[in-house]
DNA sequence: AAAATTTGTTAGAAGACTCTAACATATTAG
DNA sequence: CTAATATGTTAGAGTCTTCTAACAAATTTT
């Protein structure tokens, strides 16, 4: 017997709409149909018709030519779906043994399963963490979520000590640049210079004396004072 | 970005499909639209284009009006979602802490995602079981199974012991009242007498010295001898 | 303010999966 | 062997998700 989706529910497409909309709204309300069809990769007559269909479903709220944004009702299923994704992600690395850089691909087909049972078992076995494996918040079972202030180690100055508490973003290849600096999450930072021309900075951590990152990265390692 | 399937991989209805043709195959090699359909829970029609489908990416055997069987390549595909979908339920039982009658469901979903190293992972935390917690062979990472040998209980007469070592289906139902029972895998039982009427077997094991089941169960019940 | 550019919408179509109604073939019963 | 029944196929349609081409509105530049 095919297992099909409870009609109430929104459909694996209709989810990653949510959930990319939730990830766009983070820090503004309203976000354009062209940020959106960028993050999904679809065209923008594609997210057009696909908002309108969020709309009549009240998970949306939207309006010809206005930009959109999600309702309470939108808000809190795409941070449940968030809830499934970072609880996979942590569930993997702490229980399983990926690294950090495997588990996002894993965790967007799984965040889709529909078993809030297996997702809150996960949630027990690992004693309910509060941030997943790149130290993003998890939402709880409400749905509701606590929004991180750790700040770019890049606003930093010479002399300051921070430990890393979460990344702006959490990609693949910025994972495995981490990993080939052994940078990796609690891990203790002080600043020793920053090269005013391009705002890289010379970091010393653990048993690495001098690294040094690029502003760019340095924007992306959000941290927390030390000390 | 919406995660995609690769282009070259069946689809989940596909594997769905797939699985439920191989499932049917089991002791013969031919099926008929009409059993896929009455498993799928899809109509006729539905099937016979599928099924067309599936023959041009060269996963079944099929002519007009004929009954179809899977090829090679099928078999080995429907395998191997078959070991995803065994892997995880021993997974969720074994470590996670669910009962094997709440896993069918949830395994009915992760069969789908398309991560080899998920499932090998598991396999691997698992120390590589053999069966799954209803008593069905794991097929190997190459699509290999073990066809297991065990006979109905009903097969059996008076005063044999036997060893319960599988289902021969495992509905939620089938599964809620064999825990009423209080019988699992492994249990030893012995044969107290058979009621010529209606073939119902009286039964000893453990601490239930004589529970009565229909012939129907016993069919269901595969053992193998004791002693 | 007009022109150029960017952003959003509509129209029309396609592929995947499903259905029902109607028709064709194969099997089974008399 | 014919008639009845069961099984399988075709035709036509609908939903969901996606696309491209063409057009419309909004924003930015000059
Ligand atoms: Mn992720
Ligand atoms: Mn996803
Ligand atoms: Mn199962
Ligand atoms: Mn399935």
């Amino acid at each position: 017997m095919l297992s099909q989706r409870r009609k109430d529910m929104a459909s694996q497409t209709e989810e990653n709409y949510l959930k990319a909309l939730y990830s766009l709204s983070v820090g503004k309300i309203e976000v354009n149909i062209s940020e959106l069809s960028a993050a999904l990769n679809v065209s923008n007559p594609t997210v057009n018709s696909m908002v309108k269909n969020l709309k009549t479903k009240g998970l949306v709220k939207y309006e010809k030519y206005k930009p959109l944004s999600l309702t309470e009702k939108g808000r809190k299923a795409a941070a449940l779906i968030v809830r499934k994704h970072r609880l996979t992600e942590m569930f993997l690395v702490e229980k399983m043994g990926f690294g950090w850089e495997e588990v996002h691909e894993i965790a967007e087909q799984l965040e889709h399963v529909s078993s809030s049972k297996l997702f809150d078992r996960m949630d027990e076995l690992m004693d309910f963490p509060l941030v997943d494996p790149h130290g993003s918040p998890i939402p709880d079972r409400n749905g509701n979520i606590s929004e991180s202030a750790y700040e770019p180690l890049s606003k930093f100055s010479v002399g300051r000590k921070v430990k890393l508490a979460a990344l702006g973003h959490s990609s693949t290849e910025f994972l495995k640049f981490l990993n080939s600096r052994e940078l990796s999450l609690g891990t203790e930072i002080e600043i020793k210079s920053i090269e005013p021309y391009d705002g890289s900075m010379v970091l010393s951590y653990q048993n690495r004396a001098s690294e040094t990152f690029t502003q760019a990265v340095c924007e992306s390692l959000l941290v927390e004072r030390v000390g």
